[in-house]
DNA sequence: TAAGGGATTTTTGCATGCAAATTCTCAAGC
DNA sequence: GCTTGAGAATTTGCATGCAAAAATCCCTTA
């Protein structure tokens, strides 16, 4: 029996887009070149959707067999994802998934909060590029555009996440300063914390909808503030931006209807619901 | 011939240490549970060190010989630096070490600094819990010793770093933001940008001094404007010292004869030198 | 019946073999 | 002389086998 047995099909075992539509580890997964990038964002899909038990051991054969690969570039899936902090390493044991408390998760944007505002005073003092307005300007104005509908399907409420990630990212990339970067997309990693993480909050659409659209006045103030070159106010209203980001998420988490519903946001199934933080080890 | 020859012997091939009398990766790869764990820090070290041309392919065959473990391991270790941002993949080529420049090393401080004051303003709000403050007051009492000799010998130069090493993380770990702690590490991987990473002029012993005396006032000030809940001044005051602190690599840096002399600082191979910043892809 | 201890089974960690991709070599053609 | 392309030689990426560690099970004993 021959090696060439080939009993990896490269077959297409996690094709699920999430609740938003916003299809991330999808698509990053099919533009992969190797079969790790694959099997790496295929893993954290499953890992940020739920599939396996929080703050317990993930035996490598399973994971393996999950994603149709063999045991060696899971194992290196399940690194990057230890990288990540969504896997914690038991030092001859393996792997377990990590658990996240909500205040971690409000932590992580407060954090990111700090580090937009910082980019946003650099973007005001230098001016803000072509390519960098530009993007920013096309946020705003795709808010505006979806804004006019009633009704967010999840193909709207996938554009409406694109749009908060694109808006964001450009802030951040309008300064330059690349370790900022760095650490930016440090704290997205923590599940619910990105931009791209927004709970619709289906079981109240007027909520919902004033949430919205106080993003999008933020959006429009921040621009404006940057473009002003009035630096300080700028980080003011970034800063304020996040911290109703964090609130929103605080907000709308414990109603159980609604984690009900938008449960195919990725990350929502990591958070620890009630009791202490528990074993929460590094 | 078996496979159970055992080629690697777990051979002690980088057991260097730096200039600074740091340690760093050594003590880590030998408090390393598995060969991983040794593996990478050893190879960090390397890179750090310089022991493979910047910019270069990086083949793991010889990765793998230069650390006596198989390709598989060394692999791994790449992988992990490249999560570290020292190691850059080439999709379907393996590797190169990335090089740095000096603007995004003093960058880098900056970020550092602006978590830094975060975490100084909630500590100096929330109050300074006594483990904490028990070590940044040690901090302060151990630079008092070591500020008392003339001279700095490899040895206190060393103690000097892992005293610094220690206020700064003390002071981020005051605050109980993990989300802040992990942005903190990732921006410290930028090679010279951790507080450990400090560059002794010995061309020039009397800046040196004043600049060792400087951050020691920095420290006084920051932890006692800490303990007075003055947390405005805290931040600002934090920001200051990693600002001097950006400064003085700036300053120090381009002195050649220095970069001879401490040249087994980790890090500094990486810095380019000179001319534009070329082959610089993310 | 519960606890302790040892043997078996599972799982991790690492080394290695193989196929595909890339890079290198070198000569032929413009 | 320089470029280009076909074949050779590396090198990467992945699957798999083996040994050691961990987890589990089962039997003995109090």
């Amino acid at each position: 029996m021959q090696k060439s047995l080939k009993v990896n099909k490269n077959s297409p075992q996690v094709g699920l887009i999430d609740g938003n539509g916003m299809q991330s580890e999808a698509e990053a997964a099919a533009s992969a070149e190797t079969q790790l990038e694959r099997a790496t964002e295929n893993l954290r899909g499953l890992v940020l959707r739920g599939a396996f038990p929080v703050d317990v051991k993930l035996p490598e054969t399973r994971v393996a067999e999950l994603l149709g690969v063999s045991r060696t570039p899971a194992r290196l899936a399940m690194a990057a994802l230890e990288q990540d902090g969504l896997l914690v390493r038991l030092p001859r044991r393996g792997f377990r998934v990590r658990s996240f408390s909500l205040d971690e998760v409000v932590e992580a944007i407060e954090v990111r909060g700090e580090l937009e505002a910082v980019a946003a005073r650099i973007a005001a003092e230098r001016g803000l590029a072509g390519e960098h307005r530009a993007r920013m300007e096309a946020c705003i104005g795709r808010a505006e555009v979806l804004l006019r509908h009633a009704e967010f399907d999840a193909a709207r409420r996938g554009e409406w996440c694109r749009m908060n990630v694109d808006f964001h990212d450009a802030l951040v990339g309008a300064c330059g300063i690349r370790p900022l970067r760095a650490a930016y997309a440090k704290v997205n990693l923590v599940p619910l914390a990105s931009p791209r993480d927004i709970m619709f909050n289906v079981a109240q659409p007027a909520l919902t909808r004033r949430q919205l659209e106080a993003t999008h006045e933020d959006h429009t103030h921040i621009l404006e503030a940057i473009l002003a070159r009035t630096s300080t106010r700028a980080a003011a209203l970034v800063r304020e931006h996040a911290y109703r980001s964090g609130a929103n998420k605080r907000r709308n988490f414990p109603d159980i209807e609604l984690r009900r519903m938008v449960i195919e946001t990725p990350g929502v199934a990591l958070i620890r619901t009630g009791e202490a933080d528990a074993a929460d080890v590094a």
